[in-house]
DNA sequence: GACAGCCGTGGAAGCGCTTCCACGGCACCG
DNA sequence: CGGTGCCGTGGAAGCGCTTCCACGGCTGTC
């Protein structure tokens, strides 16, 4: 392993005079810098990150922690995420959080500025001791798709409006005139705290009553986040035969997959008989023709990683970013009028 | 922050000890030990990971290069990883490759230990000089999904045949009586050199020679790993009228997709009028019922974090492994019979 | 012509850990 | 009862870098 004091020697200098060229710094003559560099390229050096790092008191390191898992969104934003750090001088560590336990074991592991020297957390709300504990340690948090708790501060935050995005998304049904709209979505007390579901079901809710329809409690179901369960819910649904909804609300592209499977299953047509609606538009919602609220998944995780790297080149950051991303409706092939309707103009 | 010194100071021992408390020495007192880890516990210690890195000459990271935006099948892969490493006390840091220079940069930067440990390599075959110096500087490497230049030794390789699953599609598709089958793939001549589609190429061919069948240059048809490209140029195929394929094997599933799309955007209906067959078994696949050799991505990535692991956990290791992962055809409902055959039968 | 000041540089200290070496104390042996 | 050996421990050295301090030599000024 070649080291400064190797470059130092060969170019006839002090390690110190290394260590500036190595770090631009102004304070070394033309002629000396060029001998340095020469000495560096014939021996094919390469400073040491660990040394640097200790000596430094910060690792060029962006810790990124990520429900890698459990959502397909998840890897949208992560290459946003990845393809804006790739501009950077920062590595990226990456924590897959699965469980409460995964989660507290990386925040506790990463609460000092000797692991990363930046978070970002994705649809996770961190806790806020742990937030805390980030902040008295220097190192900047910035949060995706996730609010902090209350009182507490981040760097910045990256979201949407889900709750909006219920709106929307229930708006477009009504006005197609649906009444009988059903909502699937996450488990309210999943154990990792997303939100997501929740507020897009508040969107629902609010919705439908601002326009004097019922909530329905039967048309209402959650489940853990995968097709599968999607499929399985809906089929309870169709079950409710004559009293079964003419649309769907997933809260998610991949449940509303599910539900696609489940109503294509039961032999009916969309969105004939049933309309369906999503959230998200991952990658096969165009192919599939699915209707969905969509959000800009992929310029998320640039825009959390843009302003992470922000917080990490001012030195005394202390400003607060808080960006709000736009929903747009992606009207496909999955919605239409409910069937009553249809066999009317037919 | 609180460092070894505090903690030794607090249990009136000296730092070497507390080192060696640390590290699970057994030159240490039963009654010292508890002294310590009182200290430690009460001064919610955390040993700095650079500092114990640049000591020991190792960062308990593993560096993970994945051409993580082109390919679906990668994330799945990369998920395997992912579960396989969080077994273990390393870290992984996440190299994203998406261009020669990009894979080459990030190359550059690892051949040394300092910057990770042990090198896991998705898809990607390495230039052999840039292993050589990795072998030299004893970081062991991992190849997933590709295999080393000749005359060039890695920890390990964890991969499938792809000739094979060429042979197998191929085979599914000359037993239902089809022989006008086209291929689509990757370009051959790609940047990053990719392999995979080129020999499931080479199985087709082989297959189809074996059989006596033809092969057209017409019905072969290349672009880049996109759905929008393979829909395209099944565009082109259908635009063969009279003479265009009754089955097209397409060298992912990704590309498969674009395939359907084109054929139904044309108006025609799978298989009845022509068939279809993918490559990986991706998530989606299932939904949309298509026939595909699967291949087992998850487990792969699993798999070769093992081998990784091993590897990094056997000092000398010099052991060289080599997997090869099982093919599996699954016959979903894009494949059946030719038209003629089916108006045949009818 | 002497002095102040600045630029460029060498070198030591220090980052927080591991590990090696040396040493004191004890048990055991002869 | 003295010597040998081992166990447990303290402490220094060293990992490879950055940074601070000090210093020599030059320029410029009065």
């Amino acid at each position: 392993m070649v080291t400064i004091a190797d470059v130092a020697a060969k170019a006839g200098v002090g390690a110190g005079t290394v260590s500036r060229v190595l770090n631009d710094s102004p304070q070394v003559s033309a002629a000396t810098r060029a001998r340095v560099l020469a000495a560096i390229e014939e021996l094919d050096y390469r400073p040491n990150p660990m040394a640097r790092g200790l000596s430094r008191g910060r690792c060029q390191t962006v810790g990124v922690v990520v429900p890698f898992f459990t959502h397909a969104s998840a890897v949208e934003r992560l290459r946003g995420v990845v393809a804006e750090l790739d501009t950077s001088r920062y590595d990226l560590v990456l924590f897959n959080v699965e469980s409460p336990v995964h989660r507290d074991e990386h925040f506790a592991a990463l609460t000092r500025r000797d692991r990363a020297d930046g978070l970002l957390v994705m649809s996770l709300p961190p806790p806020s001791s742990d937030l805390e504990r980030l902040a008295a340690a220097g190192v900047p948090v910035v949060l995706l798709d996730a609010r902090p708790p209350e009182d507490t501060q981040v760097a910045a935050t990256v979201v949407t409006d889900d709750v909006e995005g219920g709106r929307i998304a229930t708006h477009h049904l009504l006005a197609l005139g649906h009444e009988r709209i059903a909502f699937l979505g996450d488990d309210p007390a999943n154990p990792l705290g997303f939100v997501s579901s929740v507020e897009r079901e508040q969107g629902y809710r609010a919705t439908l009553e601002a326009a004097g329809v019922e909530v329905r409690p039967e048309l209402i179901r959650h489940g853990p986040h995968v097709r599968s369960t999607a499929r399985r819910r809906t089929e309870e649904l169709l079950a409710l035969r004559a009293d079964r909804p003419t649309a769907v609300f997933a809260a998610s592209d991949t449940q509303a997959l599910g539900v696609l499977e489940a109503v294509r299953a039961a032999g009916l047509r969309v969105p004939d008989d049933i309309s369906v609606v999503g959230f998200d538009d991952i990658e096969v919602s165009s192919y599939v023709g699915l209707t969905t609220v969509r959000q800009p998944l992929y310029e998320s995780g640039r825009r959390a990683a843009a302003r992470l790297l922000e917080a990490l080149g001012t030195e005394g950051h202390d400003g607060t970013t808080h960006d709000e991303l736009d929903l747009d409706l992606i009207v496909r092939s999955t919605t239409g009028p409910p069937p009553d309707r249809v066999r009317g103009r037919g």
